[in-house]
Parts: structure tokens; C-alpha cells; sequence
DNA sequence: GATAATATCTTCAAAATCGTTCAAATCTCT
DNA sequence: AGAGATTTGAACGATTTTGAAGATATTATC
């Protein structure tokens, strides 16, 4: 066996499964320890592996740390259909206002495809994910980060919006009735409010397990919002509320 | 199975039941539970898990992430070692401002001890970590995020800064000589520079493979520091200068 | 509040792993 | 086929990790 076919090897059993001790790996490939160590030498330099006394893991690619907020997250199948319907809302040079929501980041990706977006967002997972991938500028809200959601929310952060001025602004929402959208976190709707202040267009998205409900605080009433954007069709009901405000409303 | 792969294991475990006896966690993965308990320490430094007397319950899940950026950290030891020195410098109610440096961030579990702080920082990972574990009230600054570094800079994080006043400064740098602490970035020295203005007493933490090294941006000059924390003793031409500038050097 | 029971921490010797060196085996090129 | 280069496996000292035992700390019980 040449020495590469045993490195691809390595890397094949890696692959399957994520670590592997060094043990492992002289049965797996048939030789000894030190040939391993010496192979497990040269795939770390070429940032394929880590080594670690006892074996190796597989080098994490930076997405991969991303898989996590993604994997959990709820009716990410409805998040990603709502993503598709954004298109016909985005441009190249566009900038955006972007909630903290699991809704809205799953939408992320699909900004990939556009090019000079710049990006303010009170969200840290967010921000982070955008900048990561050099998905847009992106602009972080400063103010108290709300323990627990990773969110960026209160006085301070609405205040910090007063510099800014979008083209489009995403945000998702605790729940909608027919009167509008809702938020249980005062402080977190303060935030979007002011987004959506200042924003010259603003898109609801929200999967079909938010419509139907109402919360604490009313963010806005439909004729706020350009379209919402959904994973299913609403109920007869709250598209003719939608109708009545001058809404549209999208679904696959 | 080496030591990688057992944490893992544990890991597993920890997330299909929440919680785990050690004596559970022997039988498990084979080994004594004086293995199993040094296993546990690491996995709470990393802020995967809380230690209970008699086990250990998981985290928060979104702290998994984090965890990512600490393991693949370099020279974790050293900077966990850092971190061990800082608590002479702690105490209850004391507000923090805390750069993004990965340094800083490995320092945070020992925030946990303490009580009523407030902590203000550029870190987006730290901004996470301290919420996720609510180790402290936490503001984010706001500003542009460096692509690639998860953290605020620029002038307009600078500008931020400004309604803010600390206890203490906890900063990292790029490098250090004789002169000075450095930064590779302005836009980052820029921030750094605001934060220490506006603090009362500031504390440089930097491992050893930082000194001696400068790069295109002073920061500061060592008379601003309150002391040097480092994970071993510096060069004697270092310690003369720290010395000279009135700073302390501390180290394990 | 004192005592017993249990868990954790500390210390230390044994075991395992790692890097290095060196000779044997294998490959390459003439 | 044979000289030189490269790769491999074994041996050895250095380092790290492990498990056991005793000391210490914490919780439970009376």
C-alpha cells in the first residue's frame, strides 16, 4: 500500500468517525504506530486533522460549527421553504435590518447569491454566521444582550439604530392574529419597531406554528408590513386581514 | 479510546439523560472515576456541563458552539492557566470591559464565582458565552464586525464606548516587547485604546508566545497596565521593563 | 450541632503515548 | 543489478495520562 492510499485511508475512517485512536488506526491500515503518528503528522499540517495525544479528530470546518443552531433548530424545513420566497425581494447592494430570530438566520444563506449587502442586526448568532461566510458588511446593534437568546434588545439598542437606514428589513415574530404581529419581550420589540422605522420595506416571516396567537405586545399591524412571507397557507381569515391592509402573502 | 473520544462519550451520554452520576459515567466508558472526574473538570472549563456533587448535568445547548472555538484553541493550557490568576484582581459587583481576544474569553469561567457583575465587550463569542451561562449582566458594543473574528471595531465602536465606565480592563494584544503592548489591526487597537481609557485599572493578559513580538500598532506602553498575566516567567529584559513601567508580572 | 457517610481533591507510582534515533526494508534511477 | 534516497518499524528516554490511596470537604442523619 502506498503511503497516500494509506493517508486517504486515515481520512476515510476519520470521516466516518470523527476520531480515532492511534490504536485504531494501525488495525484499520495495518501497520505500526509510529507510521500512523508520522501520517497523522502530515495530515495536520495540511489542516485536514488535529491531533491529540492518543489519536486524532477530524479539523472542523468552520460551517460545521454552524450545523448546531441549524440541526435544533424547530421546523427548520418551514424556515428554509420561507428562505426561497425571499428572492424576489433581493438585490445586489441591497442593506437590510435583520432580527435576531432562528426564522431569519436560516434565511442567511440565501444572501449568498447577492453581492455588496450590508447587514445591521441585534442578533449575535447572526452576525456571526454573515460575517463567517462573508455573506454581507455586517453591523452589529449595541446595547444589553438579553440572557440566554443571544440577542441584542433594549433602549440603548433602539437608540443605536438612529444612525442607520435600510432598504428591507426581515424580522419574524412570537405570534400573529389578525391584527398584526406580536412579541412577549417589551424590550425585544422596541428593537424592531425602531428597525422597522427605519426601513424603507419590511418583510414578515413566519412559519405557520406562529399564526393564530397573540402576544403580550403588538409590533406593528399588517400595514406595516410589505408581504408576509409563510411555510403554509394562512387561514381564509387572516388573508383577508392581509388583503384588507394592503399585504401580500407568500407561501410555496 | 483515548481521551478525545471518552469526553465524547460523555457527552453522549450527558445528552440523552441531562444528567449523570459519575459511578453511571465509570461504567460507561470503562475507566476509574478519578478519569471520569478529570474528564468532567475539562468539560466544565469548556462550559459544556455543570458539576453537581456526585455528577454532572449539561449546559445550555447552544454552549456546544462555544465549545468548538475553545477545543480547537491554541495553547488552551496556557491560557486556562491565565485565567487562574486573575482572581486576586475579582471580587462581587464589579463591572468588567473584556475585549474579544480568545485569551479573554478562556478567562470568562472564572467570572462564575463572582456576583452582580457587568461586563461590556466587542466579543461576539464572549458576548454568547457570558449570557449563555449567565456569568454576567452583559452589553455588547456596538459597531462593524471584523469578518472572520467575531468581533465590534471601528470608530463607531470606539464612539460607543463612550457612556461607559469600568472597574477593570481585561485586554489581550497581538504582541508584546519592551515598548508595549501591540496590535496587527487599527481598527481593533482603536477599540482597545477607548477601553482602557475609560477604565480604572486595566490587566494584560498575553501568553508567552505573544512576547517578543511587535507589530504595526502600539497599543499602549506597560506604565497603563496594572500588571502583566502571563503563563510563564517572561525574559529578564522583559521583567526589568514591566518593572520599570511600575506594572506587576504574574505568572504560575 | 455532632457524627457518619459519601464525594472530591491531592499526591504518587505505574502505564501509555510521543518524539527521536537508527538500522532494515523498500523504492528509484541509472 | 546496484548505489543512493526514502520509508518503515523497533527501541529508548521524556512526557502525559491514569488509577489507587489517603487527606479533605460536603451532605445526610440523628
Amino acid at each position: 500500500m502506498f503511503a497516500e492510499q494509506r493517508s486517504e485511508k486515515i481520512m476515510e475512517y476519520l470521516r466516518a468517525h470523527k476520531s480515532a485512536a492511534v490504536e485504531e488506526l494501525c488495525r484499520e491500515t495495518f501497520c505500526s504506530a509510529a507510521t500512523v503518528r508520522r501520517d497523522l503528522i502530515e495530515l495536520e499540517r495540511m489542516g485536514l486533522i488535529h491531533r491529540r495525544r492518543g489519536g486524532a479528530t477530524l479539523a472542523t470546518e468552520r460551517s460545521a460549527e454552524y450545523a448546531h443552531s441549524f440541526r435544533d433548530m424547530e421546523n427548520r424545513e418551514g424556515k428554509l421553504k420561507i428562505a426561497g420566497l425571499l428572492e424576489s425581494f433581493l438585490c445586489d447592494g441591497l442593506s437590510l435590518f435583520l432580527d435576531p430570530s432562528s426564522t431569519v438566520l436560516a434565511a442567511c444563506p440565501v444572501l449568498a447569491r447577492y453581492q455588496n449587502l450590508t447587514v445591521v442586526t441585534n442578533g449575535l448568532f447572526t452576525a456571526q454566521r454573515l460575517t463567517q461566510e462573508a455573506l454581507a458588511d455586517t453591523f452589529v446593534i449595541g446595547g444589553h444582550v438579553k440572557p440566554g437568546s443571544a440577542s441584542v434588545t433594549g433602549e440603548l439598542a433602539a437608540g443605536f439604530l438612529e444612525g442607520f437606514k435600510a432598504d428591507l428589513c426581515l424580522i419574524s415574530c412570537r405570534g400573529a392574529d389578525m391584527d398584526g404581529a406580536y412579541e412577549a419581550d417589551l424590550q425585544q420589540a422596541l428593537v424592531k419597531k425602531r428597525m422597522m422605522a427605519s426601513a424603507r420595506m419590511t418583510l414578515l416571516l413566519c412559519d405557520h406554528s406562529k399564526l393564530g396567537h397573540s402576544y403580550f405586545y403588538r409590533v406593528a399591524g399588517f400595514e406595516r408590513f410589505e408581504a408576509l412571507l409563510t411555510d403554509c397557507a394562512p387561514s381564509p381569515e387572516l388573508q383577508a386581514a392581509l388583503a384588507a391592509a394592503g399585504s401580500e402573502v407568500l407561501y410555496p
